[in-house]
This record gives C-alpha cells, structure tokens and sequence, in this order.
DNA sequence: TAAAACACATACTAAATAGTATGTTTAGTA
DNA sequence: TACTAAACATACTATTTAGTATGTGTTTTA
C-alpha cells in the first residue's frame, strides 16, 4: 500500500512538473532531463513509470489541461441561478481580469499545444479535440437555459454560438501573448461583452 | 551580378522551404538539416548565408508570414468600393472556404509560432506583434470608413472591433486544427457572420 | 523469513543537433 | 591573367537528446 501512495505521488509530481514546463518552454523546446530537473528525480524515475515523452504528453493533456478547462470553463456554468448571458460575460471577459502575469504571456495551455502540433501528433490532436468538445457541449447546454428562460433571443444559434465563444476566447489569450500589456484584453472584452448582450437582444 | 542574382535565389529557396517547414512541424520540431534536405543544398549553404537558427525564424515571420497577412489579410479591404460588413464577411468568413485541406489541418502560421514560444523568443514576439498592429491599423480604417459611409453603427468601437474580429478569426483557425471536419467553421461562420452584421444595426 | 516485485539511481549507447573549420569551385576584379 | 572573394560542400566537434541496461535499497508477499 505505501509503495502504491509512493508512486502515484511520483507519477503526479513528473505530470506536474511537465506541464509547468510544456506551459512554459513549449513540448518540443522540454527535454526530459529538464522536466527531471525540476523533480529532483533521476531519467530512472521517468522511464520507470512511464513510456517516452510522447506518454507524458498525453497525460498532461488528459489529466492537468482537462482539469483546468473543467474548473475553469465548465464547472462556473452550473452557477445557473444566474442570467445566462451575465453568466456567460462572467466566464469570458470578467475571468480574464484575474488571470496572472504570467497566465497573461504565456496564454492558454491547450491553444498553445495545438498551436504546436502539426499533422504530427495524432493522439494529442484527438484529446484536445475530445476536451474541446465536452466544452462546447457544456455552453450548448447553458445557452439553451437561456432560451428557455427567456434570457437568450430563441433565434440564437446555441452551438455556433458555443464554438464562437471558445474560439473568440482562444484568440485572444492567444493574440494576447505578442503584447506586453492588457490593451488587447480590455478591448476584446468590451467587443466580446457587445456580442453576449445582443445574444438576448431581438435581432433582424 | 550574377552572384548577387545567385545569392537572394539561394536565401530566397532557403527561407521559403524553412517557412514550409516550420508550418507543417513547428519551429522547434524543424533542424536546420531538415531545412537543407529540402533545399539539396548543404549547411555550409545555410552558415553562409544566415547566421542561425533564430535569424532564419525572424526572416521566415519578416518576411513570408508578414506578406502572407497582407495579400490574404490587408490587401483585400482596399476593395472599399464594396459595402463595409460585407467587405468584411468576405475577408472573415467566405475565405474560410477557400482554404485547402492543409491550411485547414495546420492552421495559421503566425498563430502557431504565437503558440509555440513562450517566454523564450523575445525577438519573434515584437516582430509578431507589429504584424498584428499592422493588421489591426487597416482593419480600424475600414471601419471608420464603414462609419463615414453610414454603413457601421457610428457607436462602434472601431479598435475594439478590429481586435475582436483578429481574435475570433485566430481563434477559429486554431480550435479548427483539432477537428477534422469543416462543422466548427461552418458554425463559426454563422455566428461570425451575425456578428458582423450586428455592427450595421442600431444596438441598445 | 526468503524471494520476488517495486521504486528508483547510475551508467551507458546511439542518434541528432547546432555550429565551426576548412576545403573547392566559380564569379568578379585589378 | 593573376588575385580575391563569394558561394557553396565536406568533414568535424561538442552537446543534447531519447531511450536502455543494470544496479541498489525498500516493500510486499508467499
């Protein structure tokens, strides 16, 4: 049993420090002697418990990227005593107030992945899409709530507009990431926060 | 003379397949060997002509990524005889369309360097960002004239819209490398296109 | 309590990589 | 025509890398 304790919280701690590393220099820039590095762990450790770099990357994306876009992205939509589109204004502008300096210039994780992969690789590719869907699905859900309640125009499409909102939200944080200052964000978010109003709003 | 023809071919080859490269693998996963492979030529070649690694990447955003924004990007709204949102639904979402099946799949280029660096490449950031600008300049001037003409609500943030539009596009693009069907752009495209089209309308 | 399994560490290999040093050929020049 | 320099090619170095093989101490289990 202490051995079973021992190695989750290795396999944990190596996630971890991948995913503070791929954040920060990027997949391919991060070797596994640096990731190593930062556990204090020997390439032992690594190999021991898991693959090759390739498994590692899958992990991170399954189990940290998930867990961020789930708690921050999906989760806050089932504070659904809200207005929908205060809701949705809450999730993809005011959020963007709070983010640090440094979720600031280094953007979104997952945009930042699949910005770095190409044809290459396939499996990272097909998680990123599963989690993006699982988003998606969740705003559907949250803007048809609206429509029923009156606070979303009936006339709205509920998954265009999903897949509007994440893409939106997408490019910023990445446009973002070449300034050295909020001005893109403050700007977007008056856009942005124009285009949620209108959603309740009778259009031609 | 000869070899001053001889030499811009050369570079010109030499950047050209490194942007190929760079768009299909990503900067960092690309060598410099890689690079020459498909130039057949040899590393003095690249040595003699460029100084490393990094000086290629500048050149590359410099200089095709930067001309690639411009005739797909600037270049069109010049065609200000048309009406300004559907100039705009033009540039933003009937292009989509026109894509290849590998432009779809890799996304855009000047996006996926913005995801690929982080912290690290401060030189490609400023060059990145001046592109960005440059778009967004052109982008609030069509606008404005939008306004003038009587065309866009005069109540429109000109600069907060151009950067939205920027966004949201990069955004689409992006999210699209993660799918393998055209569903998130055709829904990106509606939504893209009401928006768009809400900026001629009286807004509360 | 002996032995098997586990959680690592250490030491290594083989390949790839950025960059350099040194040719060699061709074009410009005095 | 002799010299120079540019445009490459070839050969090499030093480092980094992914991945393996093998060791060692610690649990777990039979």
């Amino acid at each position: 049993m202490k051995q079973e304790i021992k190695s989750r919280e290795t396999q944990e701690l190596i996630i971890n420090k991948s995913f503070d590393l791929f954040y920060e220099k990027g997949y391919n820039a991060t070797s596994i002697p640096d990731i190593m590095k930062k556990t204090s762990l020997s390439k032992g450790a690594f190999y021991h418990h898991f693959k090759n770099k390739h498994e590692i990357g899958k992990k991170v994306i399954e189990v940290i990227i998930r867990k961020r876009i789930k708690e921050g992205f999906i989760d806050p939509l089932s504070e659904i005593h809200n207005n929908v589109p205060e809701l949705l204004l809450d999730v993809f502008t005011n959020r963007i107030k709070n983010y640090s300096e440094r979720e600031k210039a280094l953007g979104c994780p997952a945009n930042n992945l699949i910005g770095e992969i190409g044809y290459s690789e396939e499996d990272f590719r097909i998680i990123l899409k599963t989690l993006i869907e699982e988003w998606r699905e969740a705003l559907i859900k949250t803007i048809d709530i609206g429509k029923d309640r009156g606070e979303i125009n009936s006339k709205v499409n509920s998954s265009s507009t999903a897949i509007s909102l994440i893409c939106a939200f997408e490019g910023v944080r990445s446009v973002r990431k070449v300034y050295d200052d909020d001005v893109i964000f403050n700007e977007f978010m008056e856009s942005m926060g124009n285009f949620i109003k209108n959603l309740g709003i009778q259009q031609v």
